[in-house]
DNA sequence: CGGACCTTTGAAGACATTCAAGGCCTGTGG
DNA sequence: CCACAGGCCTTGAATGTCTTCAAAGGTCCG
């Protein structure tokens, strides 16, 4: 098993596991890694519920989740709120405020989360002198697009059953990445921010875990879930239904 | 009525119409101008159903429309289509591409289209000199975020009236930003791109331009769309049905 | 212990899909 | 130029999935 980590040996890199966080696979000269570094501020932790910032708050910086999770979303112009993503611990999110310097969405952890703060002019400023951070930046941004494409088309084409399922097998991939159980895990957020997620309602939601359960795919008590039947679930989400 | 285009007074800006096509509201000196006018490549026009870049492709550009229109769509593990984005002149594309180094989309001329194709890495050195071009960039970036948001909203949250309906003002929206029609245009693509789209299937959308036409909301006739009642229609998309 | 909120489950209903068929355009070949 | 084939679009009827409405159990926190 190899420790793809140790790319950072300087001692800043992980002086309070700042950049591995981050999740950034740059080859920087260590002077560079200590700019980089500087940015970042590592914020008090929050509390459930409480805010990273709110919609329509100038935008200032992007942010890493440390540890937690991480609720965004957005306020439709008719007040219905739409959740936009979960993000899990090494994730980034806030790229949404760049593009009218206003934040669109409202980022709340969903638990006891601390996150930190990469103020996004200085991110710039260092992007100009140093283009594989620059590169890099803007590659983090295209992610998230790439997400974004991923749910719109869970979203547009896809049963309940496949939506809880994709959403499960997300986390459980997610995870993975960071060393943790892909089995079993805990999922931080209610089930109807689960249901707003998945363009569902609380029942339909409520109803796939219980039928999930029935047929094997996992275990479920409460928050707390265990995969056993992966591949079932996977089964689940590609089968198009001209079959069986 | 104001022409805040009088802002490209360079001679080079307007040439061929590459600048404004890309919607920059910038205020450069035109030697910077003159620099990011020469990176863009103007394109032999597309025939309907040709393609800009399949998914795969490698990485090179990303696309401005400049007559014409574009349809984005990604194909699933599973062989489903997706389509992620129709594109209107003056609109970018080909963002996607940037994270993996590859195009996670397929970009398809819906009739005989024009695009600009604006080199990459060219763009991104001359934004490491040019520090308001790379914000510039960041923000039609993120931009492309909000509109994902957008969609995913739509997707979560609303009837397939209401999809279809905001499907059609968007368009109209954009149109008026490009100085065309607001109220009658024709749609570049079939039913069932729509229907793909917004997450329907052909007989809901076909269902739907029938009833509002019955509603006098729009006189359609195949492609052809007039929009006669436009506020009916924003207040057919926000009501949350729990008044009426 | 009580109350609020979240979750689960059931039953009825609504909306969108599926299945089916016919009409309309387009382009091609006779 | 007309005929025909194949899409694409529309419409109808039946089915199914998800939602809505309703109620009860569970959990957390004061």
């Amino acid at each position: 098993m190899k420790n793809t980590e140790t790319v950072y040996t300087s001692p800043i890199s992980c002086r309070e596991c700042r950049m591995n966080t981050l999740c950034i696979p740059l080859s920087l000269r260590s002077d560079e890694l200590y700019k980089l570094d500087q940015l970042i501020h590592r914020g008090t932790p929050l509390q459930a519920r409480q805010a990273v910032f709110y919609s329509g708050d100038k935008f200032t910086s992007i942010y890493a989740v440390r540890s937690g999770s991480i609720k965004q979303f957005c306020v439709d112009d008719d007040g219905r709120e739409q959740v936009t993503g979960f993000y899990l611990p090494g994730e980034l999110f806030g790229w949404d405020g760049l593009a009218e310097n206003h934040y669109q969405n409202t980022a709340v952890a969903l638990e006891t989360t601390s996150v930190c703060e990469i103020p996004f002019d200085q991110l710039e400023q260092l992007g100009a002198s140093i283009p594989s951070i620059q590169r890099h930046v803007m590659r983090l941004i295209s992610r998230e697009i790439s997400s974004d494409h991923k749910l719109i088309a869970l979203l547009a084409g896809h049963s309940a059953h496949q939506r809880l399922a994709s959403l499960l097998l997300s986390f459980s991939d997610r995870l993975a990445q960071q060393k943790l159980s892909s089995t079993r895990f805990r999922l931080p957020m209610s089930r109807g921010e689960i249901s707003n997620y998945l363009g569902l309602t609380v029942e339909t939601v409520s109803r796939a875990f219980s039928h999930f359960q029935r047929m094997n795919y996992l275990i479920v008590n409460k928050k707390e879930i265990e995969l056993v039947d992966i591949p079932g679930l996977e089964l689940l989400i590609s089968n198009t239904g001209d079959s069986e």
